[in-house]
DNA sequence: GGCTAAACGAGACGGTACGTCCTGTCTTAAA
DNA sequence: TTTAAGACAGGACGTACCGTCTCGTTTAGCC
């Protein structure tokens, strides 16, 4: 696909790259953000700063590769066809990640860092809230207004709604994630979901 | 309130309060978070680190009382009567506050310290988080439920999903809110907030 | 003799200062001056980085230091009464001082800094250089003329002669500095030195 | 002497070979002894550090080679016949080198790496330091030694004596090295110097 | 002309040190 | 007993070099 691009000097060194990146995940399982810092990374991966600084700008990048490496998180764009299908595997989706605690870890560290740090905040939303969010604007695109419960909200907010309720709850109030949320969800956005779908309920 | 107990010694000396509370703001409003630090705040507030040590566990609590001081945080309790006039009310202060850019920055100030400080998250959430939840739950408590729009979600979600989407668009997102999205909110929780045009729905 | 000078804060420790200074001199005995580095000596000092730099401009003024107080450098300004006399004394310390491998390695260290950080250059100078050299100085000076051998030779010449010999030994050629060289020089200064007592040769 | 030694692949750049001495004179010039690095020569001369490494052992032999470059060290073995003559070619000589600042810099370079590199040391010693003693050394042998003014005065201590003069000018206390300075070193190792030669002057 | 091999520029690598900043503690004199 | 001042041990920052190690390319002698 790309042309053979000029390449001088000794290549990159993949296993210092996943040593990094392991170690990073490492230093914030075992002791916290806060202990978190490029030179303990340095130390642990057995690599030179320099290193980690040629290739990531921040502390906080390095750990944005190491969530894209471990869950990939661009969505799967569902398609099953009905609204409340779609929700259903989109929301699952989010979920399952939001409640895997080593993910959800690496994300309360990006939103503070993103908070402290403008041009990280930047590339953050680029790499990882937009496209999530995409994925969720696609589904309600795709199907018709009147099949919505509520078509005086708009599409904007009810995005946000749904992203909110889970960063809410990863950041500033834990608790559960789980199908009866989800079902809370879907109701605010197509409906009653149990009407049709779970009667049996 | 509190019998004259026997206080030996120099007073505590409110000057030197005020001088490190308004540093804090003044370093976060001038050069952001990251600029923020113990040492800073006594060289620019004119007083010594011990004093700010003895007084603020950590520098997440120095803002936390300027934020406190600057805004009464805890919701004025609205009592209109109407569940529409409380939620109003209620959204109103809310976003009034978070609209204020001086006053957003030191809340997020604050949700990013969280995530890096269990001890602090936990004096956070008494301290602001609760309370204000507490206001909304009590809203929603004094208005019978076929009032409300949507039986199928538990008071708690709709909790969460107010506050959550005020904060995503401090932290995460940013984006306005106004009174558009006032109304929206309204809609969602207490059913179609302009009486007539509930009609043709 | 100096008025209570307005002394604020914690006093200087004069256990790191010691513990400073003879960090200094072990790293320079055991690995040479290549290896003497700020972060070395608060590592084995058990200090820290910023209380050596709080106090010594550069690692060399350590080293000054640390010779200063090692061998009482200014020159005990001699009285015999006779130049013979003076000059040997002058000498025999100074040679002795040089022939002490622990202190002819500091020295060479400072005149190796010399060379490279100017600043320390004139401290060097005004420190260790001139004060020595104002003995020797003194020392011609009180003898007439005609008791010394060579008219022809100004003083400051052979001032340098006299410590240019020493410092090339130490720096350049490494050599022996003994009572040989010393009469020696004696003989060049003051005529022969040995004309009453060794006559024979 | 060599047998054609077989010699396979790229042959030495000559090119590089120079803008490498080039490129250490200038940054030395510029900016001093302390912003040499090897990493910088490459930079600035084009090169690869692996080249620099390839051909010096370290930069203060690059140092020394561009050194030897640009001034012939190696003295001209000066034959008037005269122990004036001779002495006064030797230390013209000498003396217009250590007065040239281009190389004077170079000179205190070379002996403030000695100090801190054995090896460097003994290369240093053996290339610019011993050659320079035998012309000096030889010029004394060819004169009788009743020509000369203090038979109590070993040879190998008149050689230090003077090019301890000169490096102590050098390294330690800059000051001239001019005509006068000579006619002193003159008259100290071989009498008056003005007395017998400057008549016909 | 093809092969082998050394030298070349570029630059990545694991490290060490730089000089600065900050942390949380401790010590001093003044209030 | 609190305060401002400031010294202390410790540790991280981001940068610069060290000396080594690939890379792909260039240039030589040899078959």
């Amino acid at each position: 696909m790309s042309l053979p691009i000029e390449r001088r000097g000794r290549t990159r060194s993949i296993e210092s790259r996943d040593a990094i990146l392991d170690a990073a995940v490492d230093i914030i399982e075992a002791d916290g953000y806060r202990a978190l810092s490029i030179e303990r990374i340095a130390r642990e991966s057995g690599t030179g700063k320099q290193t980690i600084y040629r290739w990531w700008p921040t502390k906080a990048d390095v750990v944005m590769e190491a969530l894209r490496r471990k869950a990939e998180m661009y969505a799967p764009e569902p398609k099953t066809g009905s609204l409340h299908g779609d929700l259903t595997e989109f929301l699952s989706t989010s979920f399952t990640l939001a409640a895997n605690p080593a993910i959800a870890n690496l994300l309360t560290v990006l939103a503070a860092e993103a908070q402290a740090d403008e041009a990280f905040a930047g590339r953050f939303r680029e790499s990882f809230i937009e496209n999530r969010r995409q994925v969720l604007h696609k589904i309600l695109d795709q199907h018709p207004r009147n099949v919505r419960r509520d078509p005086q909200i708009r599409d904007s907010t009810l995005v946000d709604i749904v992203f909110g309720l889970i960063w809410y709850r990863l950041l500033i109030r834990p608790s559960v994630l789980d199908e009866s949320v989800a079902s809370e969800i879907i109701s605010l956005v197509a409906g009653d979901a149990t009407k049709s779908t779970r009667r049996g309920r």
